[in-house]
DNA sequence: GCCATTTCTTAAACCAGCTTAATTTTTTCG
DNA sequence: CGAAAAAATTAAGCTGGTTTAAGAAATGGC
């Protein structure tokens, strides 16, 4: 149980069999189909969400009325509104899975009790952090360095599965681009 | 000495004299001035810096051979090329005072040891992680969310006296804008 | 297996922001 | 101070990507 979770840690840090139950009596293991929503706009995101099976997303709602994506998550990725969970600020995200997904939750209160009582996890969500900035200056990095056609092939390129396993328009909506656009560029690859 | 830097840690994690001893033995204190070079591109960036005094820029050239600002580093901010840090690749960026500046460095194996000597700075760096991650995730929003010329009002909102420390055509690359389109956008306001 | 809904495609008109290129203003530094 | 370099402005023409609108294809629920 938990796989991905456990191994994920274990990549940078010790974790003995004792840890794991502490480990258990904090995290919240939540079954979702298709579609559920685990926080809406409006709320204060007092949760990290990790992926143990399954793919979420995040995305708010801009003044045109569209979802815009700014986030997905797969399997031993985390996910959550991080100024609002800083800040208690209300987010203005939504999270929802885009298939059948098991995750783990943890929230803000769980989450201090457990780093006091496993200190080796702030070293494992110091180096998750980081490694999160350092994907994120990657990503802004290319959105200023590629064309959106080159940041559309560079995408497809670089995550194949991923273009395999959620719909086109999230794709598109995830890199900035409008649905006939993507459609466009589908046809002239071909 | 290095006040900004103590006050810095003290506001997540204590810290005794003792500590602050610690500290010292593991940071460089370097005084650079105007234009000089941290980083350049094809090194391995193995340090990360903190800048106590002055402004800092990071950025790459792009196939055009312009120079792309990604990020700007004031007072209090850490700076350092975390894809090339972490996975001991030559970094694709430069970074450059942008001001006459006093920066603390630490390097790669220094960091590790003093992480082993002082656990409270895992936890100071999770956080600093956290926000920093938090912060991008803002940015990305903003990015989808603002046209170019909202985009730049924000930013002439959010940050007035940065708009006056840093020249013109360095905020437009930082934004993504040319030059010439932020003198227009002047223009229009005034 | 069939209807309703969701997703994807096509194509033409349009525009925000870029390019180019020339001029002016400001800064730097011997 | 004065010359050279760096930074900012102006304006015209252009283009990558959006908008709009309508139809076609795929998917899912019962």
């Amino acid at each position: 149980m938990h796989t991905n979770f456990i191994e994920n840690i274990r990549k940078y840090v010790e974790l003995d069999d004792n840890s794991i139950e502490v480990l258990n009596k904090y995290f919240k293991s939540i079954s979702c189909k298709k579609k559920e929503f685990l926080i809406k706009e409006g709320q204060i995101c007092q949760t990290i969400y990790f992926v143990e099976k399954g793919c979420l997303r995040m995305f708010f709602i801009n003044d045109k009325g569209t979802e815009q994506i700014t986030q997905f998550a797969l399997e031993s990725w985390w996910i959550s509104d991080f100024s609002s969970f800083i800040g208690s600020k209300p987010s203005e995200y939504f999270i929802q899975t885009v298939e059948k997904s098991k995750i783990l939750s943890i929230d803000t209160l769980s989450f201090e009790a457990m780093l006091k009582e496993l200190p080796q996890m702030e070293r494992y969500f110091r180096i998750i952090m980081q490694r999160a900035w350092a994907a994120s200056q990657l990503r802004i990095k290319y959105m200023y360095e590629l064309s959106k056609e080159e940041f559309y092939n560079h995408f497809c390129l670089s995550f194949p599965e991923f273009v395999q396993r959620v719909p086109q328009y999230m794709i598109a909506s995830y890199l900035g681009l409008t649905p006939e656009y993507v459609s466009e560029l589908r046809k002239k690859k071909s």
